[in-house]
DNA sequence: CAGCGCCTCCCTCTTTCGGGGGACTCTGGT
DNA sequence: ACCAGAGTCCCCCGAAAGAGGGAGGCGCTG
């Protein structure tokens, strides 16, 4: 046991209050210790460059770089760092994206200590750990998701309360392109009218 | 030492690894030890009357019964319970219905350990802690924002992609009226449309 | 190079919103 | 007894949104 070496984690959470329940949890167990801690997405890249972790827990929801970024930071550095993103659950688009950006595990805060030491076991073994409700939510919407760059745009100042024309104006294109987009957008997104649509684009975590 | 008696706390949060995070703080300071775990409100409820702590930490979302409900709960049985809210920050109105409720603090999870326990003693001492972000969030938007139970029937379905006309059907009253709900909502949120008022109305934790 | 997705622009027509008024009940509090 | 707030209903009217088309350029990839 002693002369096992034991998996060398960093956690990236701007909650200090969760890094040490995460902590608490690790210290019990023998084959595993916490290394090192980053606050912001910025931290958790120079903190893995320094340390170069074997398992890094990374939230998605933080200041300076969120999550997502630092993923891929990270993983253009190190193709084979081993990466799990923690949250509390945002939306599928956000778990999507992160996966995509390469991270082997996805971990609700609301789940169990068994669940965490298990999922940093399995993927520092190599192994993909997808909860199956995420899993779920993913393949319900695998096809729709892909809101092109310009919606996002038009949609956030949609959901400030901007008319077509004035969207327009903003984005120093016709108004009749907006309606376009938002045809678009809302076909997509299977919403009723503008404001539907930017209901869903909120709870999905698009905006 | 051994024979002050401790600051005895219950934590109501559903996120297991938060709690362990709490307990491993407090399990640090010589004045105060963790005596029960809730998951859920109406746990926290339960835990309460159970345990009477000295002083709980309660999270405002939490499943089954949220954590607002909860403080209402408990201050009516107990109207001299001590409790502290605790939150990743969501909007100002669940931050000042809380202090509403009875809450005699305001945490929020991003804060570090040291303020945790300088809240936990103050607030057991009988104190108020109310951090100054909060405190100016709540001042800006000073009389709460007051939507009535009707407007906020109204900009739920609003926010699903209802017209004002399906509104009124589901609702079982004029379309008429509908309008002047929305009308006072906007005003009310100071939001250029519906589709603002809805953005606002999710961003403040109201929807 | 043909096709596809993205972005752009234009037209018509109907429905829906939203601003501006006013007005009637009922309730709870001063 | 009175007044404020909530909830209801009604009017007019201009502006905006949305559903229905069509259409061209541009860049990337098979």
């Amino acid at each position: 046991m002693s002369t096992m070496a034991r998996i060398r984690v960093l956690t990236a959470d701007d909650h200090p209050l969760l890094r040490e329940g995460i902590a608490a949890v690790l210290q019990g167990q023998p084959d595993m210790e916490v290394v090192g801690e980053a606050a912001t997405g910025r931290e958790a890249l120079l903190q893995f460059r320094r340390l170069a972790p074997d398992v890094t827990l990374m939230d998605v929801q933080m200041p300076d770089v969120n999550g997502i970024d630092a993923i891929h930071a990270i993983r253009q550095e190190s193709p084979d760092a081993r990466i799990i993103v923690l949250t509390t659950y945002e939306g599928d688009v956000l778990a999507s994206r992160a996966i995509k950006a390469g991270a082997a595990g996805y971990l609700l805060k609301g789940m169990l200590r068994k669940d965490l030491i298990d999922t940093i076991r399995a993927v520092h073994a190599g192994k993909r750990r997808i909860p199956a409700e995420i899993a779920v939510a993913l393949a319900q919407h695998h096809a729709d998701d892909g809101l092109t760059p310009r919606e996002v745009e038009v949609l956030n100042r949609v959901a400030a309360g901007h008319a077509n024309k004035r969207v327009a104006d903003e984005l120093a294109i016709s108004e009749e392109t907006v309606k376009t987009h938002m045809k678009s957008i809302m076909a997509k997104l299977a919403a009723s009218d503008r404001t539907h649509a930017v209901t869903i684009a909120l709870r999905r975590g698009i905006l």
